[in-house]
DNA sequence: AAGCTACGTCGATT
DNA sequence: AATCGACGTAGCTT
């Protein structure tokens, strides 16, 4: 589905200047610069709805995909799994998707994705032989929701656990992301990080600082995966497709 | 009853 | 106008 539309206008290597305000969506946009994409994908399209989704082939034999099962401290796992099942990268030179192992490689090679961007061979880094040769590990077909990240995102602190949870389709939103810290505290917003921080100096004499925090959420490649707002306070006109909410049937 | 998760909301920002 | 950020909460889980 990704058009070869390229254009050569890669400006690869972001400046120095600012990670994070530099994106557009002409970073993000697969079609535009393919050189350092990172992506996770939902393996399960959350619950609500489990349409027949084929469980696709297995990535590549022993990858060790193992997911960190979510610590709830609280026994259950009524979520077998976090919302995102594996982790991939595409190769600048060839393109192909390539399935990064574990979170944290995957977080490492994020981090500094723009200047250091990856290809095939770099997957010696996990102990995989790997060459621009091999086929792909996984495409992009619609079997599975896609989620394509934001470059450049700091490592999450060693201890720490940041998680994206993928929406369910039509929701208002995408995703969320959830920190949880050293000692089991979940934490949803910077400002509450900022606050916990505040409240335990101990991480912070870790080491541990804001700029390692990121909330930046991933986007959908699937276009209409999230349900658009209502209408704006300004516009007169009401979305057509306005729930079947109970017609005033006078007519009756 | 209490804890969580997932989702809606809405002001702020781009 | 679209997206982001922060947070309130319904309702499910423990």
């Amino acid at each position: 589905m990704v058009h070869p539309r390229k254009r050569s206008r890669k400006r690869l290597i972001t400046s120095d200047s600012d990670d994070d305000d530099d994106y557009t969506d002409k970073d993000y946009s697969i079609e535009e610069d393919t050189s350092k994409q990172l992506v996770l994908y939902d393996p399960q399209t959350t619950r609500r709805q489990q349409r027949e989704f084929q469980l696709d082939e297995p990535i590549y034999d022993s990858t060790p995909l193992q997911q960190i099962p979510p610590k709830t401290k609280y026994g259950g796992h009524s979520r077998v799994l976090p919302s995102i099942g594996h982790y991939t990268v595409q190769c600048a030179q060839c393109f192909k998707w390539r399935v990064v192992p574990t979170k944290e490689k995957y977080e490492e090679l994020r981090e500094t994705i723009s200047e250091e961007l990856f290809v095939c061979a770099r997957a010696r880094e996990w102990n995989r032989v790997l060459s621009c040769d091999d086929p792909e590990d996984m495409s992009q077909d619609g079997s599975r929701v896609w989620a394509i990240d934001k470059p450049n995102i700091a490592q999450t602190p060693v201890g720490w656990n940041r998680e994206v949870r993928i929406r369910g389709e039509g929701c208002s939103k995408f995703a969320d992301v959830y920190y949880t810290s050293p000692a089991g505290t979940t934490l949803r917003s910077m400002v509450e990080i900022e606050r916990y921080l505040a409240e335990n100096p101990f991480y912070v004499r870790q080491g541990v600082y804001l700029g390692q925090f990121s909330f930046a959420t991933p986007k959908p490649l699937q276009e209409d995966y999230v349900r658009k707002r209502k209408y704006s306070a300004t516009t007169r006109e009401l979305p057509d497709i306005l729930e079947p909410v109970e017609v005033p049937s006078a007519a009756r």
